[in-house]
This record gives C-alpha cells, structure tokens and sequence, in this order.
DNA sequence: GTCCTCACG
DNA sequence: ACGTACGTGAGGACC
C-alpha cells in the first residue's frame, strides 16, 4: 500500500474560499468566510483521502529568483483585499492549532514549494495529491500525483480532479507539455509575456506538433500561422524567459520534513477554541465532545421522587440565583393560554453543583412544576429563564425586576444574530460545548445551568458595554409588555373578513380573465418569469431593468408602462389584489383563535436597530397606503363596550435627528412648525413659506425621508424619478440649510468606523462591520447604515418606553383597557369606553414625555369603533 | 431553500 | 466602475 500525503496551497484555496463564500464577521467583526471555506474544502479532501501525511504551504511576500531575472513578474496582480489579508494569519494559526504542519520560505514561491515536496515524495514511493486553485500546478500531474482543483457551484463544492492523462485529455497536451504552452501564450494574471500573436488555440496545436517550444524554434519556419512563425522568431528571447518563469521548480532547497507532516489529531483544545472564537457552528460537530465532556455534567442529576423534588424545590427557594430550563414533550407543543401543558421537564440551577432536573409524570404534573415556579419566580433574588416571554402564560411573574433572560442579554450584545438559543450562550459565555447528540436529560440541565451561571458574566459584559440600564430599564420591562400584549391580542370581525375576501376573488376571476385574453394565452400572472416572457418578448413590451435571473416586472417597472398598456395597468390591479387576498384576507383568517381574536407574537430579538417585529401573523404591515387595503382595517375590531384609540409620533425620526444633530435651524423649524416638510423646501429653494408648490413640498419631503436613510444621490433620484445630478444638487442644498445636520452624519459614520458599531441615544449597539469592507457597495452601505441605526434605533427605544409607560399606567390603575398594537411609531389601544379619556391622557402623556428632547415630541391621536377609524 | 414581489414604518 | 435608499415579514414560484 502507497502512502498518501495531501499538499494544499494555501493562498490560492484562501483566496478561492474568499470569493466562493459569502461575506462572514465574527462578534469582534473579524471576517472568517475565507477562513471558513478553507477549513470546508480541508474537511472534505481529508475525508476523502485518508491521508498519512499532510502540509499546507504559504508564499512569502519576498521576491524570488523569477523577480531578479523579471522584475514585472507578477507586476499586474491587484493588492489582495484588506478582508482578506486579516484572514491570512488566523488561519496559519488554527492550522497550527489543529497540528497541521505549514511550510513557507522566502524566496520560494507556493508553487515552487509543492512542486518540491510532491517530486520527492513521489520519489519516495507516495502518492501525492495537490490541492490548489491555481491551474499553473497541472504542469506536476504525474501518474502518482494528483491536481485537484475545487470549484464553489452554487455554494457546494466540487473538485476536479488531474492525473497526468486527464491533463492529455482536457488540454490535449502532457503536463511537461503544458509549460510550454504556457511559454508560447503567456499570462497576464501572473504578468508572464509569452510571444505576442500566440493564444491558447495556436500555442497547444504548435505544442502538439512539435513538443516544446525548443524544438518549434529548430523548425520555426514551418510554423503556421505565419505570423506565429514570425514572432516566435522575433521574440524567441522572451519565449525563453517566458518559459523560465512558467516552470515551477520541483529541485527547490525545501526544508520538508516528512514526519513532521504526519497527519495527527485535529480536533484539539485549541482548536476547538478558535473555532468558537470564529463562530464556525457547524464545524463544531467534529469534535469528539463525548471524550472531553464538560466537568460539569458530573453534577446533573435526575430526581423522580415527590419528596426529593419538594425538597430540592425548598432549597431552591432559599437560594439567591436559580437558573432555570423547560422542556417539552417531544411532539407535543406547549398550549400558550391552556391549563393542560403537557408533559415535558424543567431543570433547575442554583449553585455549581446543585443542578436538578425533573421529569413531569402522573404526579409530578407540568401544572404542579409550574406552580413551583411561579412561588420561585416570587422567592428568589433572580430568576433566570431564557425566552421568558413565551412561559408567562405557565409561570405568573409578580416581581417583574427579579427576573432575567439572558436571550435579551445576548441580543443586546450581538443584535445581527439569526437566532438566540441557550447552547449559543454556553458557547460564547460560558465556553461549553453542548453535544447535539445528548439526551434531553442532560440537555435540559444544561439550560438551566447555562441560565444559572451566565448571568454574572452577560451582566458584567453589559455593563462594560453600557447597556446595563438599557436592558433593566426598556428591554427586561419591555417583555412583560409585549406578553401583555399576546395575551389580549386584537378582535377581527370573521364573517367581514371573509366577505372582503370573496369579494376580492370575483374581481380577481374577472381581472384574470382580461389579462388572459389581452396576452393572447392563460399563463401564471403571478410567475415573474412567465410574465416577463409574456410582455417583454411575445408582446415586445420596452424593458428596462433586469433582475438576476431575468426581467424585472416589479411595480416600479410596470408604473412606467401602464399609461401605454392595459394589460399592465390589469396585471398592478391584479398583484394588488392577490396580495389583498392571499397575504391578508385569507391569511390573517388562518390566525383567527376560539376567542374570535388573533393572537400574533412581537418579537424583540429581531432587527439590528432594535425595533420590535411582529409574526403569525405579521400585525405591523396591515395596508393603509391604497383605499382598498385600507377598508380591511375596517375587520380590526374592539370588544363590545370598547372603543379602538390610536396614538401615533408626529415624525419622531426627523425630531431625533433634530435633537441629535443639535441643528439650530432644524430646532428653530419644529418649535414653530407645523409643517415641517414645506418649511423645509421654504428654507432650501429659499421661497416664503406660503409660496411653497406642491411639487417643492414633495421633493423636501424625499429629501427629508432620505437623510433618515442615510441618502445617497441615487438613491433620492430614484425616489423622486428625477437624474442623479438634480439629486445630488438637492442634497447639497439641504446641507447648507441645515449644516448641523451634516455634521452630525459624517460624525455619525466617523464613529461607527472607529468603534466598529454606531449607538443610539440610550446605549444601543448596532455593529457595522460594513464599513471596513473594501468593496465599495458594501462600504456604502455601511455609511448609510451607520447614518441609519442611531436614528431608527433611537426612535425605537423611545417608544419602548412609552409602551412600557403605558402599560404600568394602565395595570397600576387597574383599567380594564388594554394595549394591544404597535406599529413603530403607532400604539393601538383597545379602550374600555368609560376610560376613554383617561386612556388619551396616558397615550399622550407616556408618549410625548417618553423622552425630553430638544424639540417636543407630538403625538397625533383618533378615536374609532375599528382600525380603519381610529387611524 | 432562495428569489421576487409587495405590505408596513 | 461599482449598482443602493433604512428596517421588517409573508406568499408564491421554482429549484
């Protein structure tokens, strides 16, 4: 049996994963896709190779012997991306880690050196298999070393792979052969000249003929096409060089040694610690967690007995921390409102060594843990739960400041996450490792000791980070709100909601209907793709912008058509009232409970600004902005003896932007204004206030909208259909009116670079790793992000506050009205019609006070007996 | 699972 | 030259 050594150029497979994978920061906004995608590739070629022996080899930025003899060697080569070059040490380092052996030298080039180590190996009597990205390394495919060369296709990777007959048969010429083509056509990546004239096509045929470049010289009058034969011959010289530097060294002064290469264990402490550090989850998986389990799993404990658990429960209650965990039964979901909670266990935390967990049986019921929860949840100092929210129909909280979830922690501390679960904080928090493949025993008592022993270290990271009083004072407070919230939900007038729907369906039949016979054939209007073909070719419809994949037939596009075609003025109609029916009649039916109410669920670890978000369903974009959507908040009822009272802020964006910026004349314009966006176009296309046209009033208001986004010329000239330059003229005038308010966003953008995330008025965090991008779209955005967040982020917390305001407002004077909507910067009240005007008096006075600024905060209020009134 | 489109602030 | 406004969630098509 041949041993095996797997050679791996590093650079070039670095560079391969770092244009294959996608964009990826860890939490120190450390880029890891190049990292990521090399350890993939790594994983998969060591598995399929089984190799004895493994080296990984680097270049050294030194010149080598081909610079001396041609100093434009390699001259071309762009500097390689700032991403990618702080990538470069780390994954030396967690080769090291993983006791991967890594060669470079200066003045050798990776080539030079796998060509080296593959010739002696293979001298030795070993199959070598080479894995580079690069296709100069064909040339030292031999019968025993293999060229294997990965290629992401849509985001798997397959490799092809060269023996020295595969080379023959995909190039048409042998390895040794292939230097010479290489000589003849040249190189412009690696700046190698080659004979001017010669390409691909005319340089293997030559080659095929004659075998190398030499012995096409001896014949070089016979060369076709002629013109070849003349420049090989004029520029014979430069063939020469060109063929000196196309050869990789394979006699190279290496210092390889063998047995260091020997391929060991991988899956090492330390590496293991890099890869949480870079947050590579999934790769996690191959370490063997079961032989190096957590010393803590010494102390998990299973309790059956009554006695036992009252007794473990007594003990609890004296402690000052419990942390604690809740499982389901496999299968069966935990009713929200019901009594019957199933089966399932808890687990209990509250000392190093004291970690329990407690099967529900017969006896030992879910309702009885929870009631042992709840006494605890009013007993101990802190109460540590994660996704607390959820539980609050099983465990009743009265002391609300005792309690901590530490999923809003980690939230807080890393807003760009997908999701926030207990085994993410063990890792990143406690450094623990939990097997995916352990029992739900073992599991669960990892939960709870994971909420147990987090606390002091996420509590110390907020404070470092000066979220502290963020997370006591909005996010914790927040939660029992937005539970609130769930549990009352929002009455919707069935039997209304389904005649909206029919009614929907029969115009959609007859729009269909048009559509159809106007396209000359039935065809599916809601396939972008079959709606393209069918008005940009069968019709010959003009088409402008392409999306990836082919026409665009976004409503933008279709505005501009449909004053010359019906058929697209039909098609809008019909988008829209699909939309109307799918997404909202027929949707929002599907969510409608027993109650005759929908209860949707407000999320609060979502966005990376720290607004709320709002699914099953979506409570947050219910239409307004046409006549007929809006007519389905008329089916958004109150009780019977309620009345609907919606409060929303008056532009609370731009009155924090006015207040952040400090901007006088912004101040001045909202202490006397009544409408901001006319005095805006007044003091910018400097015209008396009352001569302000319509169109000037629109634009000011673009402006205005935009400089929340973080504007940018195109962005604006999109918006107002008007070109770039025009844009940028209005941008620039808007600045001279409002100097502070440039100021305010270049320091904005200047602060997010320097500390890696922009903050909002109360401390909130909003990482940009963006803006350290050298690509220049991905930097944009970054600026316009970091003009963005600690706007919309402060908006978001003020009106946190408020709805916590509210909600103790209402609860403190045990109201029968209730909170039941938010909408960012809209609060939807369902009022008890007695309380009516008590409720207006809270609404305004939580929501204007919520924060004192510079300008006031206003709020704009209605009354209605549905949605579609009272807003 | 991803793309496109579109509903909201 | 690059090809965007900021933040979301849901449905339908298509792979």
């Amino acid at each position: 049996m041949r041993e095996k050594i797997v050679l791996i150029d590093g650079h070039s497979i670095l560079n391969r994963a770092f244009y294959g994978v996608p964009d990826l920061t860890n939490a120190e906004g450390l880029h890891t896709n190049a990292i990521y995608g090399f350890l993939n590739i790594l994983f998969k070629i060591l598995d399929e190779e089984q190799p004895e022996y493994l080296t990984v080899t680097f270049d050294v930025h030194a010149p080598t012997f081909r610079h001396e003899m041609y100093p434009e060697y390699k001259g071309t080569r762009k500097p390689m991306a700032e991403e990618l070059r702080q990538q470069v040490p780390v994954i030396k380092e967690v080769l090291q880690a993983m006791n991967i052996a890594t060669i470079e030298k200066a003045g050798l080039e990776a080539d030079d050196l796998l060509g080296t180590i593959s010739h002696s190996c293979e001298e030795k009597g070993m199959d070598v298999a080479i894995i580079s990205g690069d296709r100069d390394t064909l040339q030292l495919a031999t019968e025993h070393v293999k060229i294997r060369i990965p290629k992401t296709k849509q985001g798997r990777t397959e490799i092809e792979d060269y023996f020295a007959s595969d080379v023959k048969e995909k190039y048409g010429v042998t390895p040794t052969e292939f230097i010479d083509v290489k000589a003849l056509m040249g190189d412009t990546a690696d700046n190698i000249p080659g004979v001017p004239g010669i390409g691909e096509k005319t340089a293997t045929k030559i080659i095929v003929e004659y075998g190398n470049i030499e012995n096409a010289h001896e014949h070089v009058s016979e060369l076709k096409p002629p013109r070849a034969s003349k420049n090989l011959d004029e520029f014979w010289d430069q063939a020469v060089l060109s063929k000196t530097l196309a050869t990789i060294d394979i006699h190279a002064d290496v210092p390889f040694d063998l047995e260091a290469a020997r391929h060991g264990n991988m899956y090492t402490k330390e590496a293991h610690d890099y890869f949480q550090r870079l947050q590579f989850k999934n790769l996690l998986g191959r370490f063997d967690v079961e032989a190096d389990s957590n010393d803590v799993e010494e102390y998990f404990k299973e309790i059956t007995e009554k006695a036992e658990i009252e007794q473990v429960f007594a003990e609890a209650m004296k402690a000052k921390l419990v942390g604690v965990g809740i499982s389901e039964d496999a299968g069966n979901v935990l009713p929200l409102f019901a009594h019957e909670s199933g089966y399932g266990r808890i687990s209990l935390a509250y000392d190093r060594e004291k970690i329990y967990t407690i099967p529900a049986d017969m006896e030992v019921t879910m309702d009885y843990l929870f009631g042992k929860l709840t006494e605890l949840a009013k007993k101990v100092d802190t109460f540590v739960l994660c996704n607390l929210k959820k539980y609050l129909s099983l465990i009743s909280v009265e002391k609300e400041e005792h309690c901590f979830d530490p999923i809003l922690a980690a939230y807080l501390l890393n807003p760009l996450k997908n999701d926030y679960d207990f085994e993410d904080i063990a890792r990143e928090q406690l450094n623990l490792i939990i097997d995916e493949k352990a029992d739900e025993k073992t599991k669960s008592c990892y939960e709870a000791y994971t909420a147990f022993a987090s606390v002091e270290i996420l509590k110390k990271k907020l404070d470092e980070t000066k979220m502290k009083k963020l997370f006591d004072e909005i996010e914790m407070p927040l939660l029992f709100t937005l539970y609130d919230m769930e549990h009352a939900g929002v009455k919707i007038e069935a039997d209304a909601l389904k005649t909206y729907g029919e009614q929907l369906g029969s115009k959609i039949v007859e729009l269909e209907k048009n559509i159809y016979d106007k396209a000359g054939e039935v065809f599916n209007i809601n396939s972008p793709k079959q709606l393209g073909v069918i008005l940009f070719e069968k019709m010959g419809l003009p088409n402008g912008k392409k999306t990836k994949t082919g026409y665009s037939t976004a409503a933008d596009v279709l505005d501009k058509l449909a004053p010359d075609y019906p058929i697209v003025s039909e098609i809008l109609e019909y988008r829209q009232l699909t939309k109307l029916k799918s997404t909202y009649a027929d949707g929002l039916a599907g969510f409608i409970q027993t109650d005759g109410r929908i209860h949707g669920t407000f999320n609060q670890t979502i966005t990376a600004t720290g607004r709320i978000s709002s699914t099953e369903p979506n409570l947050q974009n219910i239409p307004i902005r046409t006549e007929l959507g809006r007519l389905l908040r008329k089916v958004f009822v109150p009780e019977e003896g309620y009345v609907f009272v919606d409060a929303d802020y008056s532009q609370i964006e731009l009155r924090i932007l006015a207040h952040c910026s400090g901007d006088e004349q912004l101040i001045q314009a909202y202490r006397e204004a009544r409408d901001i966006h006319r005095i805006t176009a007044s003091q910018v296309f400097h015209i008396p206030f009352d001569e302000v046209t319509d169109l000037q009033r629109r634009n000011a208001k673009a402006v205005n909208f935009g400089i929340v986004y973080g504007i940018s010329s195109f962005g604006l000239s999109q918006d107002l259909s008007i070109t770039r330059k025009e844009a940028a003229q209005y941008i620039e005038n808007y600045f001279q009116t409002y100097p502070g308010i440039k100021t305010f966003l270049d320091e904005s953008v200047e602060n997010a670079k320097e500390h890696g995330y922009a903050v909002t008025l109360y401390g909130r965090r909003r990482p940009v790793p963006e803006l350290k991008s050298s690509n220049f779209m991905q930097r944009s955005f970054g600026e316009r992000v970091a003009m963005n967040a600690p706007i919309q982020g402060t908006a978001a917390d003020i009106m946190k506050i408020a709805m916590i305001g509210v909600n103790r407002e209402l609860k403190k004077r045990n109201m029968k009205s209730r909170l039941i909507l938010q909408v960012h910067d809209e609060l939807l009240i369902e009022a008890y019609q007695d309380e009516v005007e008590e409720v207006q008096t809270i609404l305004k006075d939580q929501m204007e006070h919520a924060a004192e600024l510079k300008v006031p905060l206003i709020v704009d209020m209605h009354n209605g007996n549905n949605w579609y009134e009272a807003k």
